[in-house]
DNA sequence: CTAATAGTGTCTGTTAGACACTATCTA
DNA sequence: TAGATAGTGTCTAACAGACACTATTAG
């Protein structure tokens, strides 16, 4: 390397000199959304935070990025910590938040994760080190009015006696869509921090892939009948949908193994998805 | 707030012995993909970076946060700073980098912004304090093969003589796309650390809602004919369009303003964006 | 008349929503 | 035979791709 610097240093000369503590640094968190589907119901994993800031608020698993690890790395990391959590069939980056005053201690901007994994991976979560207790939450959005101005939606997660709730207010801004929410007084909890905002995001992104890509099929077991998709469908979206179309489509993704499963007093086919159609439109 | 951890703190016991200088963190900066339309064609500001590292590259404009600066106005400010350039009609979070080894200097995590403005915007677009040159370069990216494992694409960044090309390799690997990139042997130049990454991530994202929302609109003057459109969607989407369909499709989302403009030797109808449309499917 | 531009019309195959229907098995 | 589940068929309106066509005006 000869290029050399304005101060007539080479690169190597400039890093000798570079001093990263003259300023101070925000902190680098991650979080983890994961999601699955138990007995057809939408489930997210929260933690029950057990020390300062938000105490007794459920958040999603995550926390500090180490100096030198890659953030992928620090999110997987931390779902084991807390949860026990290592297999995810999905995974992917959701958002980046980083208001100056999201959080008490100091400034701390979080990058946030999304994934999923069948309910046959997860039967051993416990509690780890950072968190009083874990729950799966079933987690529900139901659009109250929608136009060409915007969305008013609840979305809802309860898990046993705890509740939830947050109203959504999605408003079309300026080329963006601004979202603000807030606290349902029919909740007995509450969310930490801005955790109600990656969630949101979650959902809607779960929601406008579900029917256009197999992201569907990251909650699901190998094998599944069309109901069993269905179901999950339905939840997903937050309404039913028609049998005979959803099948019609469905089928379009699907192989058909050969297996039966018995469902009520019938025998159902197995079907698994066909991984021709995972790179379909799956990129953002 | 009554509420105390394990040892007894209320939170203001807590956060007043909390100490961030324990941990080394890492810094955080914002980059900004701004993209327009100039002459039909779509273009990307990009910098020549004058210091180590990377030096003599061309970047994306961007730069540092400030300790207790918003994420969006560190962006904005970086914006100005190099390029003097203040108002995009479009705005929003792309992706965040933070690979532990992605800049020499320290850990670097960077959240990347996408942003549009029309070209009338954009008349005197200086060098700013941190580069040493700018240019809007013609950006266009070309599909070679795609299947179902996955595309492989160039992406070509070309401004006056400088032609900067990458080959790009998205691959479907367990539920999500791995993009890969490297330099194409007849680039005359290259870009600063994986920002090819976040350019590619833009041009798949303008694509995948050109044709269903109004994002396009965003990098068009406010009154435009159909050709005018017609040209900047070939032009994100890198290939022609039937101009009949084309025509037929977009005037839903129109408003025919009564103004014409010459065109050729022909009078061309001006039309404008219908705001109804502006939330449509826009969010993600 | 030609070239360059604007702008329209029509055919056809595919898709998506609504809805009525049959099949299998247990109790 | 009732009830619960699986699974199919059909009509129709909307949409999307291909392509042939007309209109206006400077030079």
């Amino acid at each position: 390397m000869e290029d050399r610097n304005a101060k007539g240093e080479t690169l190597e000369e400039f890093l000798a000199k570079y001093d990263d503590s003259l300023y101070r640094h925000p902190s680098n968190t991650v979080d983890m959304i994961l999601m699955t589907v138990i007995e057809g119901k939408l489930k997210l994993l929260l933690v029950k935070r057990k020390d300062h800031p938000f105490i007794h608020d459920w958040a999603l698993p995550g926390g500090f990025i180490n100096f030198d690890e890659d953030m992928e790395t620090a999110v997987m990391r931390e779902l084991q910590e807390e949860t026990n959590i290592t297999d995810q069939t999905y995974f992917r980056q959701l958002y980046t938040f980083g208001n100056a005053d999201r959080d008490p201690r100091t400034r701390v901007i979080t990058t946030c994760y999304l994934s999923m994994t069948p309910a046959d991976n997860i039967r051993n979560t416990l509690a780890g080190d950072d968190a009083e207790e874990t729950g799966w939450f079933t987690l529900e959005k139901t659009t109250l009015t929608a136009d060409a101005d915007g969305r008013d939606s609840v979305l809802t997660l309860s898990c046993g006696d705890i509740r939830i709730s947050y109203s959504v207010f999605d408003r079309a801004k300026n080329n963006y869509i601004e979202t603000r929410s807030e606290l349902h007084p029919d909740s007995n909890a509450k969310l930490a921090a801005d955790h109600i905002k990656a969630v949101n995001m979650a959902v809607d992104l779960l929601r406008s892939r579900a029917a256009s890509t197999g992201i569907l099929f990251n909650l699901l077991p190998e094998e599944v009948t069309l109901r069993q998709i269905q179901t999950a469908y339905e939840a997903v979206i937050g309404r039913p949908t028609d049998t005979g179309n959803f099948r019609r489509d469905i089928k379009k993704m699907l192989i058909n193994t050969g297996h039966t499963a018995k469902a009520g007093n019938k025998y159902a086919a197995l079907y698994r998805f066909n991984p021709m159609y995972s790179y379909l439109k799956e990129n953002l």
